[in-house]
RNA sequence: GGAUCUUUGGCAGAGUUGGUCGAAUGCACCGGUCUUGAAAACCGGCGAGGGUUAUACCUCCCAGAGUUCGAAUCUCUGAGGGUCCA
């Protein structure tokens, strides 16, 4: 959620950088309407509001002296008719508020370039030199079949398409990927979390996925609980409608968690091998900190997900997003993108976001300023996607034979 | 599944014959006095959101609906927790 009072305060400054993630002008227009037609509505009900309470009392101190009220019960009863009608346009003016706020995106850091789509996403730099192949590489599907890794067939006939089953080597490196990344990440002093996997709608609007986006997630019928698409909803959520003290900051947190994404605008794109599953394993950075440390933190969040790739020897790379190719609640995002020789491209595997106060906004997280509540800015990053880094291992590391070696930070893992 | 009780501020815990209650008290916390310093003691402050230059004022005592001039207090529904029965 933007902020109201900024937008009625500074209203060029914020419409035009709303503007430049491509939200229509009359809608900022119509947004700043309504929030004025709100307070205007709030300030009418609360003034009756306010006679309503004096004569109550006075009401109540004529009862007491047992004196005659019919006078003042009939004032009071003119007065209640108003009130309802005022309360009714007090919650028309709100709902059509929330409705428009609800949906408008944050805006973007004035760091963050200009552009359209991902196209216009700028490289920051490349990390470590793609591999010389003696040979063709083969994409990461041929391989997982041909080293029974994973089972895209069966992951059909258990569920349906984009879900798939690993086997033995790559059921193992899974398991030692999520093991790795999360003492990886404890070493730069994320706290390891284990949240639920089903969350209910308040979680999913504080971190901005509700209202906007219900058709990507599964939910459950019957209750109002979604599957979560990443762990960014609970653990980001953990602190949701709480003041914490300032001591308490940052808070860095690092969960692992399966993902479920109904991938509904999708149908087309990466539909053969992993990239792209209903179902994923994930490892994630959260971090709350205090307003004048979200940079600090974002760099850290970057070097940790970096890092991460470089002791598992992948070549990789970093790119600040453009203002078109933004998430929704983000204020500036930096992808990382890892090689994969069978593409012959770059492809993401994480995306680290700094949101500003728009989620805490939102969850109402905030911290003690002094004497003041202050919303805190919240982060998120992958450390990484599990099924999409088996997939740059199997393809970095392929033998002309099509054997794979495994990556020596790894091995521990395996007891190798 | 049936019966019954319960749900208050960071925690504990008053307040339920409806009348001003955003709410006693204790702990915790913050500031001060005292002290070389700390502890203790004493003094003061101390829920949240909105609104205002600042007041005033409005809203919130699990959630929602209702009764009433007036509800933390009464009624109904729902959710969480406890106890008993099956």
């Amino acid at each position: 959620m933007i902020d109201l009072k900024l937008l009625q305060k500074d209203f060029d400054v914020m419409s035009a950088k709303l503007m430049r993630k491509g939200v229509d002008s009359t809608l900022i227009k119509n947004l700043k309407t309504k929030s004025e037609e709100l307070k205007a509505a709030k300030a009418a009900y609360e003034t009756l509001q306010a006679d309503q309470n004096a004569m109550s009392k006075e009401f109540g101190q004529l009862m007491r002296e047992k004196k005659d009220v019919t006078e003042l019960k009939a004032k009071v009863d003119v007065n209640k008719i108003n009130i309802t009608e005022a309360l009714e346009l007090q919650r028309v003016a709100q709902e059509a508020l929330e409705s428009i706020a609800m949906s408008i995106p944050n805006t973007p850091d004035d760091d963050v370039p200009d552009g359209a789509d991902e196209n216009d996403n700028i490289e920051i730099k490349k990390v470590l030199t793609p591999r010389e192949f003696s040979f063709a590489p083969k994409e990461h599907w041929e391989l997982a079949e041909q080293n029974g890794w994973i089972d895209f067939e069966r992951g059909v006939k258990l569920a349906t398409s984009r879900f798939s089953v690993s086997f033995g080597m790559g059921a193992k490196l899974e398991r030692a990927l999520i093991n790795f990344m999360l003492n990886f990440n404890a070493k730069r002093g994320f706290e390891e979390v284990s949240v639920p996997a089903l969350v209910n709608r308040t979680a999913l609007e504080g971190t901005g996925q509700l209202p906007k986006f219900e058709d990507d997630l599964y939910k459950i019928d019957g209750q109002e609980l979604f599957l979560i698409p990443t762990a960014e909803v609970p653990v980001t959520n953990l602190y949701q409608d709480e003041i914490l003290s300032a001591d308490a900051l940052p808070k860095k947190m690092t969960a692992y968690t399966s993902c479920f994404r109904k991938e509904a605008g999708a149908a087309g794109r990466d539909t053969r091998g992993m990239i792209r599953q209903h179902q994923f394993h994930k490892v994630e950075l959260v971090a709350l900190s205090k307003p004048d440390e979200s940079d600090k933190i974002f760099e850290e969040m970057v070097a940790c997900a970096s890092d991460l790739l470089t002791a598992l020897e992948l070549p990789h790379r970093l790119v600040t997003l453009c203002t078109g190719d933004l998430g929704f609640g983000a204020a500036k995002t930096i992808d990382l993108e890892v090689w994969l020789p069978g593409q012959a491209t770059y492809r993401e595997i994480s995306s680290v976001s700094n949101t500003r106060d728009f989620q805490a906004r939102r969850a109402k997280i905030r911290f003690k300023d002094g004497k003041e509540n202050t919303l805190v800015h919240t982060l998120n990053g992958s450390s990484l996607a599990v099924g999409r880094t088996l997939v740059a291992i199997m393809e970095n590391n392929q033998q002309e034979d099509g054997s794979i070696t495994i990556p020596e930070v790894l091995k521990p893992y395996l007891g190798m």
